[in-house]
DNA sequence: ACTGATGCGTC
DNA sequence: GTCGGAC
DNA sequence: GTCCGACGACGCATCAGT
């Protein structure tokens, strides 16, 4: 099958009659000579029209639908899914719901009302309602929870519209922190004094050994982290038993002392780490004190307040139960553990909308048009729990135990596993007060959203430690800051700032620097953690340049390197050793810290040729790129990306690869990262040694003029690379330090030059609601090419990005007139494709591009090239409107064909082949 | 055993 | 991957 | 310049549904 992508790549047929590709026209404009004619929208245009909805009423759609080419039947059957999937909140009612429910919200009263809402689609029995608390808390978790709880459907209490606002511009209104709706209280009071009581539970045991399982025998294999594992593994079991009794006492004697958890607020001014805490010394920290955390952080914009939100809670976290820190930093980065063990959720929206309708007592579709409506499923999720109210409260969710039952989660696999994991987030969401279901919601989507993210987390990090050491001379102390001049403290959360950055960087681990970080305090992190072979680093980056001018400005008179930048997959590969190197212990990592070994078995094997005698150990920075080992030539990145990806066997990799390295990171046991490039590239050089096909150094010249890497950009494209890499030779620039910067490295590729690159004038015929920032208004849009011959527009990609937030506002509303009720019988398109709303096709954007691939999703060019593959567009970006151009004038799905025909790694591929690619025409 | 839907990673 | 917004 | 989150095409992996 992969074979099969890729010979259709490599054998373009340039035949024009090839037998089925070309059809016979339907309409009667067919004109035969036309092999450049497309073969009309099979399956999507005709499919499309018999699923879409009821009330449609065009006209002219029901045109030659006889004469369409047959839609093989699947995908007409595809079509009725998707269309629903994407059914607008305006057509809720006309959805297969078959019962009541569907069509408006019911207006619930939340406190009265006997018990249940029994959803007709599940057929709940309200029989069940008699059920004890007990058993309806197991029935949660066995995923028949619904009964217990009274649902409603949202939009119910008038005062709770608080949300269309904030979907608006989340960060220009405030939440207020206060004025949670009265409803929201009413739910709370009684949940916080209860917290343990009922709760004979053997699962915070349970979960806990049961999610240390896997985790400890990771750090077991990490020497430097043995003593921490022990200690912090009785710490934590002794604290669960604890708990229990604790808590109580807690709360009876001091609990009027502690600020209500509805009401924890990081951004008190003059925040006390202890009394501002919600909770108290050694108890588990309640996952409401992150969810107001988060709450607080997603209403600003400035980044250094943010910081100092997330800090302060950390800060407590670090008084009162640091063993919670791990969590709570897992939590707020949506990250299950290092991303070098894969674990995965293996859930998103779509079953989280099952899951949250499920629970609440909605159907699919209202949960859609919810989520739509406010942007966002998160807070449409929030809603729907707030209306809804249990009989049994299940316990309030704690940090610790969340993340715990996250990791569960992604350890769940097999069979029935998705219902599993459904039902067991829907006991998690039960459990949920106030904004916590809108974050576990978003965690569960996989982006939190909030506006904070891994930088500001370890900036936060460092001022949390900094303030609120954990160890070190001043560790007990709660407020460093205290009796120290600003600039001063300043100064120190720098410090703190970099070592834990660096430090982080180079062991990108949480389960090592955290520990660390609690046990040793910031200064002596760097003793602790350190790069070493087998933990992947975070690789450096580059930023675009603009132009070439734009390299001599960045780099003034330093000295710097050009490289190709070639257009494969980043390769970090790791060789341990101490002695000797021991391959079979080498492992390659992604570019996001992803273990890929098992994906390279063929590269590892020819590891040897790569390090000469003198190498014991090593981390190489490389790229991996598709390679025609016969014709000795790059191959495109969509021929790499057919590799298998997991448990691949050496024998049966069908696309070969070509290394080509370009960095050394470290070399036997020493970290050369804050070695100018310079340097590094020498011992490169020295230590390693190429092999033809095999390993090869990155291209490189040392330019000095302008002129010069002009040409070496040419020529590196018609080398079938993107462009130039440029990097500083000397100096602290020229340092693999990625803590200080990121993207220190330049890239230059043809695109994003004046007049470089492709450049595209497209149709819009449909748009797509935008979420998140961008809800409220369009947020994509969908474009296609006028095919002239076929009297058609053949969807070529969809576009999101490249437009200001002006851009969207205007084209959100200009658009209005151009919508309309169904497709044109016209439009070719993928059923997946389909946008929220159809636009009849009169406006044309320019779009530029950085290639064009063949595509099983679009349209374009279809059949032109392949026989059942369109035409899209790599990393598609708007330019600008083109008011000059009428929607017939836009780019042909010929023009789209020559210039993919056109590429220059078409092109060598065909020279390859043998193929004059002009017989083409 | 097969297919389509869904998730998730690459760029 | 590209891009724009906020700082 | 940095950080963040909108959004893109694509292909493999996995599981539900048949």
């Amino acid at each position: 099958m992969s074979q099969k992508s890729i010979t259709s790549f490599f054998k373009i047929t340039p035949k024009k009659e090839s037998d089925g590709i070309v059809n016979h026209q339907k309409e009667d404009k067919s004109s035969e000579d036309k092999s450049l004619t497309e073969e009309t929208s099979p399956p999507a245009t005709a499919t499309k029209r018999s699923s879409k909805r009821l009330r449609s009423d065009s006209v002219e759609k029901e045109l030659p639908s006889a004469s369409r080419s047959p839609s093989p039947v699947t995908s007409a059957k595809k079509k009725t899914v998707k269309r629903q999937r994407i059914e607008s909140s305006g057509s809720e009612a006309d959805l297969p719901k078959g019962s009541d429910e569907a069509t408006i919200p019911v207006k619930l009263e939340r406190n009265d009302s006997p018990k249940t809402y029994s959803s007709p689609k599940t057929k709940r029995n309200k029989s069940k309602l008699t059920k004890t608390n007990q058993e309806s808390v197991k029935n949660i978790e066995k995923n028949e929870s619904f009964n217990g709880y009274e649902s409603s459907n949202e939009s119910n209490s008038p005062k709770e519209n608080k949300s269309p606002k904030q979907s608006k511009s989340p960060k220009s209104v405030k939440t207020p922190k206060k004025q949670k709706s009265p409803k929201e209280q009413s739910v709370s009071p009684n949940e916080i004094p209860k917290i343990k009581t009922e709760k004979k539970s053997p699962s915070p045991v349970k979960s806990v050994t049961k999610t240390k399982g896997p985790m400890e025998k990771f750090m077991e294999s990490n020497n430097m982290m043995r003593s921490f594992v022990k200690s912090e593994k009785i710490v934590s079991t002794q604290d669960d038993e604890k708990d229990v009794k604790h808590t109580n006492e807690a709360n009876d004697t001091i609990q009027h002392t502690l600020v209500p958890e509805a009401e924890y607020n990081p951004g008190k001014t003059k925040y006390h780490p202890i009394k501002d805490a919600c909770w108290t010394s050694g108890q588990p920290v309640p996952y409401l004190a992150l969810a107001r955390t988060l709450e607080a952080v997603e209403a600003t914009s400035a980044r250094h307040k943010m910081v100092d939100l997330l800090s302060n809670y950390f800060r407590s976290v670090i008084a009162l139960t640091p063993q919670d820190l791990l969590p709570s930093i897992y939590l707020c980065l949506n990250q299950l553990g290092p991303a070098y063990l894969g674990l995965e959720l293996g859930i998103a929206e779509t079953y989280l909308m099952k899951a949250v309708g499920g629970c609440t007592g909605r159907s699919l579709a209202q949960v859609r048009a919810a989520a739509q409506r406010l942007g966002e499923l998160g807070a449409a999720a929030q809603q729907a729990r707030a209306a809804q109210r249990m009989l049994c409260a299940p316990a309030p969710l704690q940090v610790r135990k969340l993340h715990a039952a996250l990791k569960d989660l992604a350890a769940i696999t097999g069979q029935a596993s998705v219902n599993k994991k459904i039902s067991k987030i829907q006991a998690l969401f039960v459990a949920c007060r106030h904004s916590e279901a809108k974050y576990l919601i978003r965690s569960l989507e996989g982006k939190l959203r909030v506006g904070l993210a891994e930088q500001s987390l370890l900036q936060a990090l460092a001022l949390a430690t900094a303030r609120t050491p954990p160890a070190g001379p001043h560790a007990g102390c709660l407020d460093v800051a205290e009796g120290m001049s600003s600039d001063d403290f300043k100064a120190v959360v720098d410090e703190h700032a970099l070592v834990i950055k660096t430090t982080y960087c180079e062991c990108p681990n949480y389960e090592l620097v955290v520990p660390a970080l609690l046990q040793h305090g910031a200064r002596e992190l760097p003793r602790h953690c350190r790069l070493t072979p087998g933990i992947p680093l975070k690789p450096m980056l580059a930023h675009p340049a603009r132009g070439v001018h734009e390299i001599f400005s960045r780099f003034e008179n330093e000295k710097f390197t050009c490289e190709w930048k070639y257009d494969g997959e980043r390769a970090q590969i790791h060789v341990p050793g101490e002695e000797a190197p021991r391959l079979a212990h080498a492992r390659i990592f992604s570019r996001n810290q992803e273990d890929n070994t098992t994906k390279y078995p063929d590269v590892l094997a020819r590891l040897p040729a790569l390090l000469k005698s003198t190498v014991t150990s090593c981390v190489l920075d490389c790229e991996a790129v598709a390679y025609d080992t016969v014709n000795k030539q790059i191959l495109p990145f969509q021929v790499l990306s057919t590799r298998k990806r997991k448990d691949a066997s050496a024998a049966e990799v069908r696309v070969q690869v070509c290394v080509f390295v370009f960095d050394l990171l470290l070399l036997n046991g020493r970290s050369l990262c804050r070695e100018p490039l310079a340097e590094r590239r020498r011992l490169l050089h020295d230590h390693f040694a190429e092999s033809a096909g095999e390993w090869e150094f990155a291209r490189a010249q040392d330019c000095s003029g302008a002129e010069e890497v002009q040409q070496f950009l040419e020529q590196s494209v018609r080398g079938s690379c993107e462009g130039l890499m440029v990097k500083a030779l000397h100096g602290e620039r020229a340092h693999y330090d990625i803590a200080r910067r990121s993207r220190n490295w330049l890239k230059l590729k043809k695109d994003y030059l004046e007049g470089g690159g492709d450049s595209i004038d497209a149709v819009v015929i449909g748009a797509y609601r935008g979420r998140g920032r961008r809800a409220g208004r369009f947020g994509g849009f969908l474009l296609a090419c006028y095919d002239p011959a076929g009297e058609q527009y053949q969807s070529l990609c969809k576009i999101g990005t490249g437009f200001s937030d002006q851009d969207l506002d205007t084209f959100t509303e200009q658009l209005q007139q151009h919508v309309i009720d169904a497709p044109r019988n016209y439009y070719s398109y993928e059923a997946s494709q389909a946008p929220d709303v159809w636009l009849a096709a009169a406006c044309v954007w320019e779009v530029r591009c950085a290639d064009l691939s063949l595509s099983p999703a679009h349209r374009a060019a279809l059949g032109l090239i392949d026989r059942d593959k369109g035409v899209s567009l790599r990393f598609p970006r708007f330019v600008r409107v083109r008011e000059d151009k009428r929607a017939e004038e836009a780019t042909s799905g010929e023009q789209i064909a020559r210039m993919y025909l056109a590429q220059d790694s078409v092109r060598n591929q065909h020279t390859a082949h043998k193929m004059d690619d002009d017989d083409f025409y």
